[in-house]
DNA sequence: TCCACAATTCGATAAATATCGAAGTGATGG
DNA sequence: CCATCACTTCGATATTTATCGAATTGTGGA
């Protein structure tokens, strides 16, 4: 069911400190289009004041709602957006 | 804060039979557009399986969020779509 | 090889939430 | 004015969740 599929997405997006990381995730990937490095949970890690298992419980649950993918690139972790399905949520809430 | 402010409205939709709710009130809404006459309650009550108490809390979870507002008309309760907010939403959840 | 660092897993806890049934409120039609 | 209907409030409960500190895993540099 899609609206089930979708309420998991709002589910993701409802803890502010959640929603400020996907936020930020979404705009080191706009400004590392060019270079498409993605970015780098580490540096978000530092400028929140929550610790890092509850980063990674966040991201897992971004994950989970299939907003972002991650990537392990060496130490690092990489997180993307998805930018399909954030398309599909806009498409829900579009009025008419 | 405005992150704090759109994860309300997250969370408001992130029950699934919540967004359900939603997402009937803004099709009445939608489809009553030429006569204004707004979304009864009773109509969709009947088509939910979850009780009427429960109807209610979700649709003070909605209002609280400022997805909707609501007025009463005689014995019954009509519900509304605040354009304003989820233009926000969209703006907020946009790719660029 | 070992250390330091990034991230995850685990276990715990306090707080929030969805839902219910029962009782309450307030308007309407008979 | 009373019975009914639409909705709300209350009190309870089971589940979920955000967060933490401690311990663990895995990678790369010295």
């Amino acid at each position: 069911m899609k609206t089930k599929k979708m309420a998991k997405v709002f589910k993701a997006l409802s803890n502010p400190n959640r929603l400020e990381l996907y936020l930020q995730i979404v705009k080191k990937h706009e400004t590392s289009y060019k270079t498409n490095c993605g970015c780098l949970i580490s540096d978000i890690t530092n400028s929140f004041n929550i610790g890092a298992p509850t980063i990674s419980h966040h991201l897992k649950e971004l994950t989970n709602a299939e907003l972002i993918y991650t990537e392990r690139n060496g130490r690092y972790l990489v997180a993307r957006v998805n930018e399909e399905i954030v398309n599909e949520v806009n498409e829900l809430l579009k009025l008419h």
